[in-house]
DNA sequence: AATATGTTTCGTTATTTTACGAAATATAGA
DNA sequence: TCTATATTTCGTAAAATAACGAAACATATT
């Protein structure tokens, strides 16, 4: 109960169900994702610590960046993604945001990081 | 999304999480469920209430009580019902809740109300 | 009408959550 | 080693949530 709990939980933000949903399509940054949400990078930072401590992401890092990906070692995890991506595939929001991932990709997000502005 | 997004907010709360799984069972009167859970009559009051405006419950009057009930017409309690069915059916915490409801009549859970008396 | 029972509302407090910017940490490259 | 880039941690403020008891409200019974 107290795993399940705190995975509902950990889906109970708009941001972290977002993460979420962009996270299906391919692992990403935290630039990249950072790109696409409108909230600071130390929120945003928060966000991905609690996701990974309720077991819905796990994280690698690859040089200077931090991959973030889905756990998909947890069970758990797949029957929810299974279970959003059959309420929110029609969502615009969600839609939005994949293709916003679609037209990323390290090299064009990155870099530009502190100075504000989101390509 | 906003939608779906107060539904999963308004399971990702212990209290209430039980409170949609006791229901499942049969429709209860606010003193049915108190008599299970170890919340404040008032507490008890707001989650329902916060329950219902995210669509999950309804309530319908029956003389002085109150009977909440699944809102069976919203689709999504439906498909929430069987996921959370799945992932919870085995959990310990809500086998005692069933067997406390089964247990249980209105005649004799309420009248015990103010008391503090669970039966 | 008066009383007892069941439920909700109100006012308040304590806790948790979400958010931010600044500072700290880590890695890569000059 | 110095600098730029990517990310996290820390301290804090604002907002939302969960909790309670007292009072109010509804209905049924006497």
């Amino acid at each position: 109960m107290k795993d399940f709990l705190s995975a509902v939980k950990a889906l109970s933000d708009e941001n972290r169900m977002r993460i979420f949903c962009m996270l299906k399509q391919r692992p990403l940054c935290v630039c990249e994702i950072y790109a696409v949400l409108d909230i600071a990078l130390s929120t945003l930072s928060q966000h991905l610590k609690l996701m990974k401590s309720a077991g819905l992401i796990d994280d690698e890092k690859d040089g200077r960046w931090v991959i973030y990906s889905l756990n998909r070692k947890n069970g758990l995890v797949t029957r929810m993604m299974d279970f959003l991506d059959r309420e929110l595939g029609a969502d615009e929001r969600i839609l939005r945001d994949r293709k916003k991932v679609s037209g990323l990709s390290r090299d064009i997000c990155c870099s530009a990081l502190q100075k504000g502005k989101k390509r």
